[in-house]
RNA sequence: GGCCCUAUCGUCUAAUGGUUAGGACAUCAGCUUUUCAAGCUGGUAAUCCGGGUUCGAUUCCCGGUAGGGUCACCA
């Protein structure tokens, strides 16, 4: 049963700060579907929450989808200058701009006595809540102002109270409603709460707002996490009442952390802006939120944008929630970061470098360059350059380290006067190479490194150039050095020791 | 506590009513012409438990257990 009707799905952020992990995730497989079914992507903003209003987060929310790459394709959208403007037919897109439809709707269902004031304080309500956990009973409005007659109720609201109004929940029926990922769901209408749509403040709530939205926005596929489940009912119960198509529910499971609870600031960075921070590339977080929860069946793990467009459907789909692992997405991005042309690797080296070490870098571009595929094989996120330069194993490339004598030594070698016999055989050697490249130098020195005892004589040549412990092999070292300042180096040894 | 959901190596996952239960990350070991990194090769490691159904269940059903989610005038 595969139906014609367009796919509209909808990525709906609240703007109450910067997209988290497990939401990029959501927009990701809605976008995926999407583009495999060749429909739109649709962004709405749900900012029915007054209190929780943040500043720039629609800039943040905004500079994410770019950032992976999931282009919009009606409903709200950012200028250069960080302007709001709209796209498409069924708007407004901000739920804040659409109060009258959503009074025509709530008029609605007052007239069918689908819903009812509500006029108990917040406080009371908290009472009652407090005394039913107390209790062990189930949590939930006790029904107060549900029999309250037409007449109580206009007093009331000529009184100037203040009131909500709330879903009059159905007795004794059974809710029932599939769910692409999870299957068959059914719940029993007494243990639906008589939900708030309307608020005091006139805003509808996220319930009220997403099913009118929905609708009138035509959406055919409601991607969501899995912690909307439980509300779900009530959704598909407003259908009901207003005899509206009721479409698709695809709940993703949750994305855990390591402690399996639902990611969250918690476990530490939880917000993709952080992942942008330290230098993921956008390919590999998504290649990675991809395979976690859905999978392609088979065993292929780099995947293109476009691949995974090509193979995504919402049989591949999993149940279980899975951990974030942070390794594994170390692995996807240094997999990304080997595919990378030359000139990109630079720049966004450039961009982490620490500022003192991009001065240095200008002033030895040759040798920045020739040591790029070592930072390429020992990094695994753009923040990691800023590491290797901390610890220093980068300074070394830029000026003649210091270091201790006795460390020139190879493990039981003792005699720091064989060493300099060594150091200046090296010499000697490259001293005749014109084509000063790893290969070329390799070939000059390692038969005598094997007469001599490989470790004696390439750990001197390779910790006087280097002043580390660990370094790359000192055949790469004396070509990222070049040639002079390779023999300089060498020179400063020998003379140190005598 | 009520309700809902979930359950294969440490982690992400594949598979089938009959397989040596496969792959990836991590880990361990070896190799790779000194150290490190990278690479290569190999190893360790899983079907939560108990009942059914069945010739045969990891797979289907039931129960238990464990974990998670949710119970706002937040989304």
């Amino acid at each position: 049963m595969h139906d014609t009707k367009k796919v509209r799905v909808r990525f709906a952020p609240s703007p109450t700060g910067s997209i988290h992990i497990g939401n990029l995730r959501t927009a990701l497989f809605a976008w995926l579907f999407t583009k495999k079914e060749q429909g739109s992507f649709i962004v709405r903003i749900e900012d029915t929450d007054r209190k929780r209003l943040e500043e720039d987060s629609l800039e943040k929310i905004f500079k994410t989808l770019k950032w992976a790459n999931l282009g919009v394709d009606e409903g709200v959208y950012l200028d250069k200058d960080s302007k709001v403007f709209q796209k498409g037919d069924l708007g407004p897109y901000i739920q804040s701009e659409r109060l009258e439809i959503y009074q025509k709707y709530i008029q609605e269902l007052i007239e069918q006595g689908k819903v009812y004031h509500c006029f108990c304080s917040e406080d009371r309500l908290k009472d009652v809540r407090q005394k039913q956990q107390l209790e062990k009973s189930p949590i939930m409005y006790d029904k107060k102002c549900r029999n309250l007659s037409s007449e109580e109720v206009t007093i009331k609201i000529k009184n100037g109270e203040d009131y909500v109004l709330r879903m009059k929940i159905p007795e004794n029926e059974i809710v029932e409603f599939k769910d692409e990922v999870f299957g068959k769901i059914s719940v029993k209408t007494e243990i639906i709460d008589d939900q708030v749509l309307m608020k005091a403040d006139g805003f509808p709530t996220y319930h009220f707002a997403v099913v009118v939205d929905d609708h009138l926005m035509e959406i055919s596929h409601i991607f969501r996490g899995e912690d909307w489940i439980p509300s779900t009912p009530k959704h598909v119960l407003l259908y009901k009442f207003f005899g509206w198509e009721i479409p698709s529910f695809v709940h993703l499971p949750n994305v855990l952390g390591e402690d399996k609870k639902k990611l969250s600031k918690r476990d530490g960075s939880a917000s993709v802006e952080d992942f942008v921070k330290k230098g993921y590339l956008p390919e590999a977080l998504v290649n990675f939120l991809a395979l976690l929860g859905w999978n392609p069946k088979t065993e292929q793990e780099i995947f293109s944008s476009e691949e995974l467009i090509e193979k995504f459907s919402l049989e591949g789909l999993n149940k279980a929630g899975g951990v974030f692992n942070y390794q594994k997405l170390d692995w996807f991005n240094k997999e990304y970061i080997k595919l990378m042309p030359e000139d990109n690797f630079k720049e966004k080296i450039l961009e982490f470098l620490p500022a003192q070490f991009r001065t240095k870098v200008q002033e030895n571009l040759e040798i920045f360059n020739r040591l790029l595929p070592i930072i390429k094989e020992r990094i695994e996120k753009f923040e990691d350059v800023t590491k290797m330069w901390e610890v220093g194993d980068l300074e070394y490339y830029f000026k003649q380290p210091n270091y201790e004598l006795e460390k020139i030594l190879w493990k039981d070698e003792k005699d720091l006067k064989q060493t300099k016999i060594y150091l200046e055989e090296i010499a000697k050697l490259l001293n005749k190479i014109d084509n000063f490249e790893a290969e070329e130098i390799k070939s000059k020195i390692w038969d005598y490194a094997t007469e001599q005892g490989r470790g004696s004589v390439l750990w001197p040549m390779r910790y006087v150039l280097s002043g580390k412990d660990k370094s790359p092999d000192p055949f790469v070292l004396a070509e990222i050095l070049g040639k002079g300042e390779t023999l300089n180096r060498l020179q400063y040894a020998i003379e140190k020791i005598a």
